[in-house]
DNA sequence: TATGAATGAGCCTTCATTCAT
DNA sequence: TATGAATGAAGGCTCATTCAT
């Protein structure tokens, strides 16, 4: 109807594009809200009025809230994940992938999701199936980062006692970010993932060891 | 306190312990369901079912939920500060000291309160008074550990381009670890305490630099 | 009616063939779902899914689900009377003509209309007006069966004590059919109908009296 | 507390006799609701109201709505069976006790559960649950006459073609009593109930046949 | 004619809190 | 102290209806 030309090659009318937007509008805020407040304490009526829509026109896009944050999850896992698939992808040394990876992961959680990024930390309170969904997610990158580190031991450029812990020291630094970095605005995300990948890379390389 | 009369000083005393003891009861299986499940997801009804008692009966230990929760917070944070106030107390090196209050930190998240400890990553859902007094209480501690940072630099024992954004990172990756020792239970709180003492503070101690 | 232009007599009437069978579609499924759910329980979503139809588009043919059930109803109660009506008509003594009655009944119920019979026989949750237009279709029909009866018993082919709730009775005992019949499927509608009649035809045949 | 009696034979404090009572009023007033709107139209907004007590409340006594309608129809179901069974257990001669318990469920219905009885009719839109113990319900009831009037046809005292068929409109003539008894107050539920038992023995009692 | 989008009103259910016993 | 009862407020979800396209 909209489109006359020949071949149909954007099936993507109008409406699809409006609906697509209106539901990438609705992730965003939700994303946010939920980061904030937690899912048990976000309601479907604040969402819906930060979005000067009605609560029953949500379901229109999602048939239940934890349908909705589902989708919120997918959202950021998927940003996530794509940015360090670009890393793992590289050819550099073990060492400097690390590097690249945590800056991606900073990136992520000060500058592209800052809102989102705390849904990661922790669970508290999530359906079931968003819970199931999340330690998915989490595994995914979990798997990447651990294969990076093992070929840099095997490589010889990182020297650590015990790996597995010093990786998930990792994380929980890296993770913690979002909390505290808003406060201290004094670096730009690009500086602080310099800074924070420069830093991390220190568990990794024996002083003395 | 309560009892003036000489004569009856157990009578009196007795009814004191006992509710002391039913208000440790409540502080116990609150924390740790409100670790988790989230403030927003925790209801009365479940803490009082747990302890065997009726929901309206927990008001006559705690005017209110807010009230609740913030007696849990501050049982954690008391017993965390304890425990930091003596490594601060002690006259070792800075660097000793530093490993100290990370290992006695990790005590308490593992081994003294391995319930409640989930509360401190984050805030989320939490009514603002609560989130309050966790400010307060952490930085007592941040506090605590950015003395012990600041002296070792200027001891020179330690070495780190950017002090504050280290310790941060250091917060971060101790306070994840309860959200991942219980998985791999191939060390004890001790002997994990003396592994993520020694690899964190790796973040202070220049490797080349 | 609606077409005045005599050149094109077709298209309009196609058009009007087309929505008269739409109606006629929507008719039939929504008495079927209302009869199986009731009123309350029945959803124009779900009757405009069935018809592959979008739930707006139900407006354009019923300006509310009251006048849709309203004119599923008249649907029944018209089948249902012109059945009759032929029987009333006709000039066999009363007594075959109460037999006949019954039968065109019974066929109505388990043969023309099956879905949409359990309407009639309760009005549970159904609004005013349907009620009232319930109310109109039965007291035809009652009206019919009460003169067949009346006119039997002073001909003197009848004998009941008490005409009155022997009709009753009666309709009850019909009305119920559609509720049972289905499972037991070893007879015909037809031939469930000579029995029906036959056996309720007892009611009004003193046995001793 | 209440009872300082040696024994405790009334375990039933006041408490509970008052619990009973509140449950017995919150059914009688449910049931009522239900058999006159059915399951979808009813609302417990109007039940509490009708109670005078709040919606929440209702939930101290029942965990849903769900529940709820499950208790009505039990209580009527207990019921009537109760009164079926007395009549069951009579030593009378087959034809008498099909009287007799004809008699008892129009006495039921008209008389003593005359709110209720209308559930029993069908079931739109109740949830699955509540149809199955429906079902349940209904086939005691049904054993309970088919064995009186088996033993009744085995005993020559009954002739009817198919007594199965004869059974069920029975029972349909029977149910559907509600629906017209309160306008035609004319007699009393006694009284309707010897002429129907009457009346309905025909269908067992072969004419001519 | 057809439909996706939007929504107000309503319903079931939960929960922190109060109160009488 | 202990608790059953009661409830207002709120939240998730449904649905008939309207409207712009």
């Amino acid at each position: 109807m909209t489109s006359q030309l020949p071949a149909e090659p954007d099936t993507v009318s109008r409406a699809d594009r409006r609906r697509a937007k209106r539901i990438e509008d609705i992730l965003r805020i939700a994303t946010s809200l939920l980061a904030e407040r937690g899912y048990a304490a976000t309601n479907l009526d604040e969402i819906a009025e930060v979005l000067d829509l009605s609560k029953a026109s949500l379901y229109h896009y999602f048939p239940s809230k934890e349908h909705l944050i589902l989708a919120c999850l997918d959202r950021i896992g998927d940003s996530t994940n794509r940015q360090l698939r670009a890393v793992a992808a590289s050819a550099a040394p073990p060492r400097d992938r690390l590097h690249e990876a945590i800056r991606a992961q900073v990136l992520v959680l000060t500058r592209d999701e800052p809102a989102g990024s705390a849904i990661f930390i922790h669970d508290l309170g999530l359906p079931e199936a968003a819970r199931n969904r999340l330690r998915e997610l989490t595994e995914q990158h979990d798997r990447l980062f651990r294969s990076i580190i093992d070929e840099g031991i095997r490589a010889g450029e990182l020297h650590v006692p015990d790996p597995a812990i010093a990786r998930l020291l990792m994380h929980g630094a890296i993770n913690f970010i979002p909390s505290w970095y808003h406060r201290s605005a004094r670096m730009s995300p690009e500086q602080l993932g310099d800074v924070v990948a420069d830093e991390l890379l220190r568990l990794f390389e024996g002083g003395k060891t």
